[in-house]
This record gives C-alpha cells, structure tokens and sequence, in this order.
DNA sequence: AGCACGCCGACT
DNA sequence: GTCGGCGTGCTC
C-alpha cells in the first residue's frame, strides 16, 4: 500500500503529494484525512495523507517507510480533501497551508530539536548550565548562548545525539476523577472527615466524582481524599474534559419570536430551497432590526429538523456576545462556539465537539466555516459585507465563496445577510444570480433614528476648534440629564496618533517600516502597527533637536481626556484595542455598559456592530470622513456601511434615538444616502462610480506585491512581472503599474505592486501559476518575494 | 523550509 | 592540514 502524503513544509518545491510505503502494521489505519510522521530527507516531518494508491511512479525501493500514525479517526473529512484542493488553486496557497487552515491551531504541529548530552562529565560548565535534568537542551538556546561549536565535537565524539521532536500547540485537557470503589468501607473512629466523605458518597449515590464537586458540599482537604485513595477506597483516575467557554451566562430559555408576514414568506422561500436540496444564494437585505436574526434562527431549526447541521458565521463573535447568548439560548448545548477570542485549547475542545459530532450548530467568525460537519443544511453569513470574511495572509480565501463551495457540495442554501450589503453581492442578487430576499422595515415597527449631518468647517468658522461640534456637546449634556446612556464613535480608519515636531515638520518614523510610529499612552511608548518595533516618545526631535515634540491626531484616549474636561461628572468607559487587549475584556465593558454603570461608551470600529443597549439614546460619529479619503476604491462604501451600522446603534426600544454625524464633506453620497438610510440610493450612486472607473464589481482585480530589500531589485523585478504578464494575458485586460505601495517599506523589505484589471480573463489562474513558478524557482533565490491576491478586499 | 554536500579562503 | 564560510540542490 502507497501513501500520498502532502508535508509540513510551505514551499514552492515541496509543495505536491510525496509517496510513502505503507508498513504492513499500520494498513488498518491508513486512511486519507488522517496526519502521519514521515522521513522527509534527513529530518522527521507531520504530514496529511490525502490519498492511498496501490503502486507509485517511483522505484518501490526509493519509498520511505510511513513512520507512525497521529490519529486514528481521520482529522479531514473527505469534502475538507476535496475543498483543500479547490481551495489552493482558487487561492493560489499552497497545498499544505490549505490543509493546515482547515483543522485547530492545538493541532498543528511545532518543531524543537532537542540535543540530549549522552555523557553530562564531557562538556563545560557553561554548556553544562542550560541542561535540563534530563541532560536535555534546545538547540536554540546553544545558538543564542555561542555553544555551537562545542556541539559540534560532542556530536562528533557521540557525546551528544540530536532528535528532532514534533509536538502539538495543545492536549485535550485532563480532570482528576475520583471514583468509587468500596462505597461501604469500614474507617477508624477518630477518622472524622474520611467518614464524612464517605456519607457523602452514600447521601448521593455517586460512582465518581471530582475534588471541586466534593468540596462544594462537605468541607474536606485534598489530604483527605488522597487518604481514602491509600486506602484503596477510592481510585484515582484522570479523565478528558472540555474548557469551559465563558459567556454573559443567560439561562433563560429564548422564545421564538412570532415572525411578520414579509418575515414569513422570507422564511418560506430558505426553506423551500432547503426541502429541494437547492445551493441557492440568498442575499437577505434587512434593515437593522428588521428581524434577520430570528429569520436564521428558525432557518437554522429547520435545517435541525431535516437531521442536518447549520453553520453560521459572524464577523467577529467575540464582539457580539449578545449573539452567541441568543444562540445558545435558543439551541442549548447543540452549539459549538468559535471565534479569536478563545484560547488555542478552547478553540480545540469546541471543535472536537463538531468533528465527534456532538453538536450540530457552530457560530463563528470566517475560519468556523471549516467546521467538519458532515451533512450541512444551511450556511449563513451575518454582515456579509465585512471585510474581516476575507482573510489577508495565505490562503487569503473569503469565507463567502467557501461557503458557496460547501454549499453546492452539501446541496443545502447559503444566506447571506446585511443591512448595508456590499455593492458586489447586491449587484448579483441585482442580476439574478443570487435571491434578494428584503425586509424593508424593522420588526417593531420602531422608525429608524433622524440622524443629523454636523458641517464642522461651520464650526471652526464659527471659532470652536474642539473635536466636538455645539449640537454634539448640547445633545450629551441633554443625555446626561436625562440619565439616557450615549455611545461615541471614533472612526480609526486609516487614522492614527503620531508624533510631529512643531518646528521641521517630521514625524518619528518606524527604522524598518516605511510608516510612522503610533503614540501610545500606555507606557508612553511609539509603536510601529506593522512590525511591532517599539521605542520610548523622544523629549528631542530626531532630525532638528527642537523640543517642540509632542504627539498630534486624534486617538480615543485623547477624545477621553476632552469628554472628562467636558463632562467631568459623566462615567465614560473606553473601547479600543488598548482596553480589550486582556481575555474577556470585551464583554466586561459591554457588560458595565449594559447595567448603566457608564454613560458615555466611546469606541472605535469594535463597537459599530451588534450592540443592542435600549438606554442608548444618542449616538455621535465624531468624524464621518476619515475613511472616505483613503485611497481603496471601496472608501465611500465601507464609511456608508459605518455611519448607517453606527447609527443603528440608537433607539432601538421605546425611547426615540438620535444620531450626530460629525463631517467635513457633508455633501458626499455616502453620508447623504446614510442620512436618509437610503441604501439603494447610495447603490445606484456607487455603482455609477464603479463604472466610470472600471472598478469591481464591473471588473475583477488581482493585486501582485514584489518585495525585496533593495528598492532598485524591487522595482526591477515589479517591471518584469508586469511584463510578463502583459504580454500572455488578454488585450482587453489591463496591467496597472508597477507602483510602490502605499507603504513603500514593511519590515526592511520595499513593496511594489501591479494590479491586473479584467473583466473576462478564463486563464487568469493558470497564468498565475505559471507567473510563480517562475518566480519561485528562479526569482526566489534572489530573495524575492512575490504574493498575489486574487480579489483583494482592500488596496493599501 | 531545513539540511547535507562541496568548494574555497584563513588559521592553529 | 582542518575549520568554517555560504552557494547549490534535494527532499517520496
């Protein structure tokens, strides 16, 4: 028996299915789907079998042996094989980081090579320092520490062995369980609290138990226990538990909502689709609060009613954990969670609850849409514009189009669901290739808040030069009174605070990036968002000594600082990347928030989304336009898409909403249309736009990045591939560029770029793959470095 | 990506 | 002579 096995390498050459022999006592296992070690030249490496064979190309005595097995139930289903296929020539990634995305980080394996000193007399004090007390070292820590060399002649005299070791990020985690085995044991009489235990045992009639449940009910010391277990009383044992997942535990049952009847023939026409096994597109347009949730809800009890699972995805849960409750409500311990907020061990247990098919529903950001169900009915997408459904490194795939992929393959419909849809998926539903399901008014027939466009050149003609407009300030302070709760929005997009010197003009610049560093408050520290660099705020300007030095622009700490000077008696709570840094932080503000122990939340995009506080009556956007100026084609729809999310935050209950939206450029569509929640206007306007400039979705892009560390090389190399491509592909495709990126320098490497523009264009992927080919076999060498991005969702 | 191999200059 | 620098090529 033949193996085909892809390894754990990511590289060009490597980046194909090896053959290995299949030793005769391993056949039983062998199945594809399953992770293998095997010898990979001279090292030992963990691999996927992804085929078995009867005979290979090669010589039968060429083959390496498959040297264990990792699992025994295979951790890929045969779909996740096919969809990894599929997926690395869409995405143009290799074979194994498509694999690799598809199971748990806990699961991948790490590398250590560890050295291990035979004879610990031969070597040297200093060598002798970092042995462990197994006469073990990481090889690294001899590299740091200048002891090569030295390992060199223990190696050669056998002194020292090197062994390679594979390891996994995390363990299913182990509980001590207590268990039961002569419940009625006689004790000595002065063995009181053993006594007591035993009672215990008897009252309750338990088997096993752990020390915590026992603890609860009788007081006892650990002592105690182990006492019995010398006794051969009770048998220690251990026992494979999951992590339990916090949440803004709500045990209450949800009820089902009783739905309108637009809600209702929406409802209908999914579960139609889902009855004739149809891999419809559903682009369910709704406004927010317009009911979209119950609609997946039920959608999702249907799919459940049919035998099959349901998975939905949410931009990013972690910020909605009103969501996650909603689901756990309704659906119980059906429900498996993931998103980024979990540790890599509780990622793990939640998805071994879907793989042992244990649950039949997962919520989760865009990677749970590999969750490995195996009979799918329904697949959702809630805020199917958001941009955090593509994925930005290899395989930079996007969630929706895996989830058209899975639903074909699973002959079940796909919803996909927004207020502020983006201009793609409406222009298909537009041409009939998706389903436009709409909901056009809200659920309790509440009306959308009035939202008020502030003109803040007025202001400053006007002499206020604060961030905060007069209607602003009097609208909070209006708030305050009535003791209604406010919620503030900074928008960040592309918009950081720096330092500037006041006399030359220059700011402090990352010395790898070709950026500026962001001040924070924290530590009083500037730090490169790219590469992480961090150095001290000068007191002295770099380039001119002056000391005129001091930070500029706007972060939320600095909007804090004036909300405090302007309403000192007001409790704001801040919101941003600095406060959420810590597990859980998230939904403890918004918990706070939510029992009106703050009245001001202030926050930056992570509180757009999902936030539902009925005391929240005034939102203020305190500067609309920074993201409509950026150089990305899609400017004017993400600042749409913001300032009506935002907007959706006010007045969603009995008391009346308001929203201030703070501008420069008062007249653009993009806040006109949001003014009026008027996205079909701002569709037609938008689409003009993309017209007239060539822009998706009237034409497709893919987005070539060069880099190297010299800017001459790059720019060189940019050239060629523009070339190149220009003269394979079509002539009614355009080549554009190559230009330096926006930020021309990111880790001591320049960038350059070329974006193909094209509207039909059927050997795109195979050029491409061509294109790196080429440049892996032969550019690569140069340290060139070339990434392509088919349907980029931002330019930078 | 790792790792071995091999070729060349520098040094005990 | 031998150590160690890194360019080249291979991995079932």
């Amino acid at each position: 028996m033949i193996a085909r096995v892809i390894v754990d390498v990511s590289t060009a050459a490597i980046d194909r299915p090896f053959d290995y022999r299949v030793p005769e006592h391993l056949e039983p296992f062998l199945q594809p789907g399953i992770r293998v070690h095997v010898p990979f030249g001279p090292r030992k490496v963990q691999g996927f079998v992804v085929g078995l064979a009867d005979k290979s190309d090669l010589d039968m005595n060429k083959l390496k042996p498959i040297e264990s097995v990792i699992d025994l139930e295979p951790v890929l289903t045969a779909e996740m094989l096919k969809l990894a296929e599929w997926l690395k020539d869409d995405t143009l990634c290799f074979y194994n980081d498509a694999l690799q995305i598809m199971i748990p980080a806990a699961l991948r394996a790490t590398y250590s090579k560890i050295i291990q000193i035979r004879q610990p007399e031969l070597v040297s004090d200093a060598f002798r320092r970092h042995l462990s007390k197994d006469n073990e070292v990481d090889f690294t820590v001899l590299e740091k520490e200048n002891l090569i060399s030295e390992l060199k002649r223990h190696l050669d005299t056998s002194t020292a062995v090197i062994e390679n070791r594979i390891r996994q990020k995390a363990k299913p985690k182990l509980q001590t369980v207590f268990e039961v085995i002569q419940p009625n044991a006689a004790l000595s009489g002065n063995a009181k609290k053993q006594m007591a235990v035993l009672e215990w045992i008897q009252r309750t009639g338990k088997e096993r138990f752990t020390l915590a449940e026992l603890q609860q009910e009788v007081s006892v010391t650990a002592a105690v226990v182990e006492a019995l277990v010398d006794k051969e009383i009770l048998q220690k044992t251990r026992q494979e538990v999951y992590r339990e997942i916090e949440l803004l535990a709500d045990t209450s049952v949800d009820k089902i909502v009783e739905l309108t009847p637009t809600q209702q023939s929406v409802l209908q026409q999914i579960e139609q689709a889902q009855d004739e096994l149809k891999s419809d597109v559903f682009l369910l347009h709704g406004i927010t609060g317009s009911g979209k949730t119950e609609i997946y809800l039920q959608a999702i009890e249907h799919a459940l009613s049919q035998g099959k699972e349901a998975i939905m995805l949410v931009p990013e849960i972690a910020l909605t954990p009103q969501m996650v409750t909603r689901f756990k409500m309704r659906f119980g311990d059906q429900v498996a969670v993931l998103h980024s907020g979990l540790s890599i061990g509780e990622k793990y247990d939640e998805w071994r609850k879907i793989h042992r098919q244990e649950v039949r529903v997962v919520v989760g950001a865009r990677s749970a849409i590999f969750a490995p169900f195996v009979n799918v009915g329904l697949i959702i997408l809630d805020e199917e514009h958001e941009s955090s459904y593509k994925q930005e490194d290899s395989p930079r795939y996007h969630a929706r189009e895996v989830a058209k992929w899975r639903a074909a393959f699973a002959k079940c419909p796909v919803i996909l669901g927004s207020a502020t849809p983006s201009i793609e998926s409406y222009a298909r539903a537009k041409k009939g290739v998706y389903t436009l399901l709409e909901l056009p008014s809200r659920a309790n027939a509440k009306e959308l808040p009035p939202v008020d466009l502030i003109d803040m050149r007025e202001q400053l003609k006007g002499g206020n030069r604060s961030m905060f407009s007069i209607e602003l300030i009097d609208a909070i302070r209006d708030r305050l009174q009535k003791k209604e709760q406010v919620v503030l929005f900074l928008n960040k997009r592309g918009f950081s605070s720096f330092v500037l010197c006041r006399d030359c003009g220059s700011t402090v610049q990352c010395p790898n990036c070709d950026i500026s560093l962001t001040y924070h408050r924290m530590g009083e520290a500037l730090r490169c968002h790219y590469c992480g660099y961090e150095e001290q705020v000068p007191t002295q300007c770099p380039h001119c000594e002056s000391e005129h030095i001091r930070f500029f622009g706007t972060g939320t700490q600095k909007v804090e600082e004036e909300i405090t000077r302007l309403f000192p008696e007001a409790r704001t709570l801040r919101m941003d990347v600095d406060t959420t840094r810590t597990k859980g932080a998230h939904e403890r503000i918004l918990h706070h928030f939510g029992n009106h122990q703050a009245d001001i939340l202030l926050g930056t995009q992570m509180i757009a989304k999902g936030l539902d506080f009925p005391n929240v009556t005034l939102v203020g956007v305190l500067n609309a336009d920074t993201s409509l100026h950026l150089a990305d084609f899609r400017a004017a729809e993400k600042t749409f898409q913001l300032i009506t999310q935002v907007s959706g935050r006010a007045g969603r209950h009995e008391k009346a909403g308001h929203v201030i939206v703070q501008t420069y450029d008062p007249e653009h569509y993009a806040l006109t249309c949001s003014q009026t929640h008027d996205y079909v206007g701002f569709y037609t306007q938008e689409m003009q736009v993309r017209k007239v400039y060539q822009y998706p979705p009237f034409y497709y892009l893919t987005h070539i990045q060069i880099s190297h560390q010299d800017v001459l090389t790059t720019s060189e190399y940019a050239a060629r591939v523009a070339d190149w491509l220009r003269v394979r592909l079509s002539h009614t495709t355009a080549v554009i560029g190559p230009t330096a990126s926006a930020i021309s320098r990111i880790q001591d490497r320049y960038r350059y770029q070329c974006m193909i523009k094209y509207k039909q264009e059927p050997k795109l992927t195979e050029t491409l793959h061509q294109l790196l080919k080429l440049a892996r076999t032969d550019w690569e060498k140069q340290g060139v470095r070339i990434s392509i991005d088919l349907h980029p969702s931002t330019i930078v």
